[in-house]
DNA sequence: GCATTTTTTTATCACGCGTAAAATTGATAT
DNA sequence: ATATCAATTTTACGCGTGATAAAAAAATGC
């Protein structure tokens, strides 16, 4: 920057303050700057920067897994209006695993980002850890809230998935028995478990799960091998069932399919099979599948605005507000 | 760092020197320095030690979409070897865009990393910026090739996919023909687009183009939506069709579906579909996509690899290597 | 033309760290 | 006990930037 604003002719705290805001310094200033731009494309170390700014124009973004098509979509939405904002967004994956979700947060606090946007993995977040950093960095929390941690929380009323799919298939056919990990890695499917059983219990209906085994972030796979475990041993006590998400069902689609099994409402079908997320493949399964949108770009938007407005109001808000969106009935052929 | 340094009643540069490497101090200081982490957990910012170290422990990696598993689990690949190696990774993702992969390498250059594993956005590539940071930066190209630009290549063979599916399509039935989107935004499909019609050609065979229009990312829809007007308008020449990658295969094969086409190799059959990559949901369609396996894990550890001969030489090799990998043949019910 | 306001410059400190050279320490030999 | 030498630590400076106060210069108003 020393090189550059000799080579500008002004002096270097000129061109940091243009650079911080090129409308601070006058227009003859101004154009000596861009003339010099053209030629040496310099620009400023945004690293230093951050160094010692008082207040960062940098966000970070932690998602649980950003192979997940659903948390890569939260993500780029984030991203995305984070920039629009003026801000630099830095995007870190924890790979599902609770190492990288605290390394995460570790470079997080070297960046020094005004703000967080965090989805954490939930059960197997390093809750002490999380708590710490809030503590330090303004922290909007997404999609999984943890009690107490974080200024605010933007997330989906998993009790309005639930019962919305609880309530349509009860209604049109067999109440639905539902399908799910025994022990799940995922944020939502503990919250979701609880709300299907309350959902039943409203309804006066007996609950029925059928839990598979399996570890990890390879749902379809999970999905599959359960589902083809639980055809063989007829472990279905009902024609229809709930899943706790897409990637479940899309694993349990596709060993319907290799038992030879008609999926769907009509009849001459075997089984109704239903999700939740509205995964973005979910649409081009076969039959497409019925299920209940997570409205990601409703809970994105909102998670950005809220922590623009947490950042603008100096990183605390006075208590600490809970956003829940409602899910939306996406009613297709699988059930 | 001055702070801990007084805390563990050591000067700060023997802390740097520590943790740059703890074996480098005397036992005694080592000690005392390890008896003060427990007490202040501090740890040195990635980025103030990046700024003036002559080489770095930084790698940066850059993907052209990371909402797509294929390139989410390349990345995932690459950032573990580079962390196994003793490296920090920070991951970037083009999303698609020529503004967004030009900021990555903008944010690279800032953050001073030793080396990049770069996997292009390709024809919408800025060439010239690539050009210029492969001078500053040593630099790995993945996946696709863009001539004389950084100091290796990595990637897979386009012409053993194509040719592997062409010969098998053409030995079990009718010759396929080719569904691609008119203007691929994706790295490889120019090039398994010139495949396929030198496959065909070498068996003496007419090459036949279904090509769906369409923009982005969204290749299942376009696969979905193109596949339906297609049908519509019988626009299949054979029975038998080759899809340019596996995402617009499962839309294709949705549109199947609600044509109620029934799809695979066995009578009563209407239509053969084929893909390539095997994308990680491939194996979950109904029927399952016989594609050709990408090799990623392949790619991503001898990319990996590459790139760190590369730091250890110096940042530059004598000559520019190119290691291509073959495509494995994978055989499921759709074709 | 002069006083006043705005903008820019100079100068110095800060951030959190790396690094080369100098100074110190500790161990060994005499 | 002293000299010697290598290992270790400290000193002093640098990286690329922001921030601030005081001084200087430029623009504005009358």
């Amino acid at each position: 920057m020393e090189d550059f604003a000799a080579a500008s002719g002004v002096s270097r705290p000129t061109v940091s303050k243009y650079f911080h805001d090129p409308g601070s310094v006058r227009k003859s200033t101004r154009e000596r700057i861009e003339a010099a731009l053209e030629q040496y494309d310099y620009r400023p170390n945004i690293y230093a920067m951050n160094q010692n700014r008082q207040l960062t124009k940098s966000v970070g973004i932690i998602v649980p897994y950003i192979a997940d098509p659903v948390f890569a979509e939260i993500a780029r939405t984030l991203e995305r209006r984070c920039i629009e904002a003026g801000f630099h967004a830095t995007l870190f994956s924890s790979h599902g695993e609770r190492k990288l979700e605290s390394e995460a947060l570790n470079n997080l606090r070297s960046l020094r980002p005004s703000g967080v946007l965090l989805a954490p993995l939930g059960r197997s977040s390093d809750r002490d850890h999380l708590a710490r950093f809030c503590e330090e960095v303004p922290t909007v929390l997404l999609d999984r809230d943890i009690a107490g941690i974080g200024e605010a929380f933007v997330g989906s009323d998993n009790q309005s998935f639930v019962s919305q799919s609880v309530d349509y298939l009860t209604r049109t056919g067999e109440p639905p028995c539902f399908f799910e990990m025994r022990n799940p890695g995922n944020p939502n499917s503990l919250a979701r478990h609880r709300c299907y059983i309350e959902a039943m219990e409203s309804h006066g209906l007996e609950p029925t799960l059928v839990q598979v085994e399996g570890e990890g972030w390879n749902l379809e796979e999970i999905g599959y091998q359960g589902g083809m475990r639980a055809l063989q041993e007829h472990s279905f006590p009902t024609d229809t069932v709930l899943c706790s998400n897409d990637r479940l069902a899309i694993g349990l689609l596709a060993a319907c399919y290799e038992k030879g099994l008609r999926i769907g409402r009509g009849s001459g079908c075997a089984l109704r099979v239903a999700g939740h997320d509205d995964h973005p493949y979910s649409r081009f399964t076969c039959p497409p599948l019925t299920t209940v949108a997570h409205e990601y770009d409703l809970v994105s938007d909102c998670g950005a605005e809220t922590l623009l407005r947490l950042i603008e109001a100096g990183g605390r808000f006075d208590d600490r507000t809970e956003t829940l969106f409602s899910a939306r009935l996406v009613l297709r052929a699988s059930a």
